[in-house]
DNA sequence: GTCTATAAATCGATAGAC
DNA sequence: GTCTATCGATTTATAGAC
């Protein structure tokens, strides 16, 4: 019943778990002493473990922030991805998606702002949490792009986008968004900062004295920008598509 | 040529200036080290004093790092509020104060990640920070009342903002933008966290290798937001306004 | 109002025994 | 693979001399 070679063994299996909960234990300390200031005694120290143990499974401070740090946003994509795959389609299916991502930033805060935060001084992030960072942006890229396909992106009538912006939008539509009119992949990116630049507000304190409910807010806000994206409520579709809307851009 | 009593006096006057260098030498600080780490001592090493003699200026740590905050968000309501003296009238004013409160974040980071990044650990603002950090949202606000006065503002063809929605723009349209009909207020919200979302995207990265050039994306941001309020650039203001643009929300 | 000295902690990382 | 011990640093904050 034991295997070695290709197989993982029991030793390695062991080493895993002892390693998935020293991750554990130092997303807890995220809550009360920030990215910045995690501690690889204070996680040693709430294991029962010596200090100098911790170095068998992270060589150092910011390979366990690593860990961390690509966890966090893996975690984030599989929401984004369940709530797509679930999320029937065209305006409900952005609706769920965006609901999903502050659903779970309102139940992770601490993951949240070690991701979407401040970046940690001293910190920079190594190439392979490009892409665990990438998997919620391409999620929303892939809802506009089936909305493309299946016909349910209404005409915008939008005026023309700059020379410059259109590159810019040409580059990101070949990348990510193949067949999505740029008019709209350039209103996605706006989308895409403004999905989180409300959880950040909403999280980071902003909000407080302004807003009320910020749920409410956000409902308006998911709204406002799949207009604007051409992702029109089943109901409205029609009407919006011959009314012609249009809205100023450079 | 001495005063004393209501006039402070040289006494006070010497200790508002060293106050004034600790908070200047802990700005440096902010660089490199981040708000969370912010230590007294290592301003007080660099300062060439000793770390007790802080203690003089500032009782604790949070004391300072709320001098800095509150420094930090006067900073940029200057920055706004000189934007919005000097820019014109409608969308040009609109797009000179976003351009303003960017370019001060990037001329800013640190002071940027403080007040507008992941809450310090263990910090909880003071009651203090409440107004300056309102002002940058009270001269957006203020330049949308402007405009309505002045009838710079087109007819949106909104759709109807939900009841709750409407409850939250009534409010806050009696607190900072009287006369502004509700559907420009609940965009103006949507617009504010939108700016905010850009810049702390690409301050923190999140842009990097997805766009290009962030002032190009800025721009046509600035111009779509403004657009979703109803201010236009003023050769096709009459032209839009004759279009009846909508965009679905709710 | 600035200094020295000190208390009582914290930290990352390494060496070497077992 | 975990331990003890250690190096060399860091920190906030206070006490008390001058």
């Amino acid at each position: 019943m034991k295997f070695t070679g290709v197989v993982p063994d029991a030793r390695q299996r062991v080493k895993d778990a002892v390693a998935a909960e020293i991750v554990a234990v130092a997303r807890g300390q995220l809550a009360t002493e920030g990215g910045g200031a995690l501690s690889l005694r204070a996680v040693a120290r709430e294991m029962g473990m010596a200090s100098s143990a911790i170095y068998r499974y992270f060589a150092s401070r910011d390979e366990l922030l690593t860990a961390l740090i690509t966890e966090a946003f893996d975690s984030l994509g599989d929401v984004a991805e369940a709530a797509r795959a679930r999320g029937g389609r065209g305006f409900e299916r952005w609706q769920s998606v965006c609901r999903a991502i502050r659903t779970w930033a309102l139940d992770h805060p601490h993951e949240y702002a070690l991701i979407y935060g401040s970046p940690v001084p001293g910190y920079t992030a190594p190439p392979q949490t490009v892409e665990p960072a990438s998997r919620v942006a391409l999620v929303m890229a892939s809802l506009l792009v089936e909305a493309q396909r299946a016909g349910e992106l209404a005409e915008l009538g939008a005026p023309p986008l700059s020379r410059a912006m259109a590159a810019e939008a040409r580059q990101l539509c070949e990348l990510a968004m193949p067949g999505v009119p740029l008019p709209v992949v350039a209103r996605s990116i706006l989308a895409w900062t403004q999905l989180f630049g409300h959880i950040s507000f909403e999280l980071f304190g902003q909000l407080t004295g302004v807003v009320e409910n910020p749920e409410v807010m956000f409902e308006f806000e998911i709204a406002t920008t799949a207009g604007l994206l051409g992702l029109h409520p089943r109901e409205s579709r029609r009407a919006s598509r011959t009314r012609g809307e249009t809205v100023a851009a450079h």
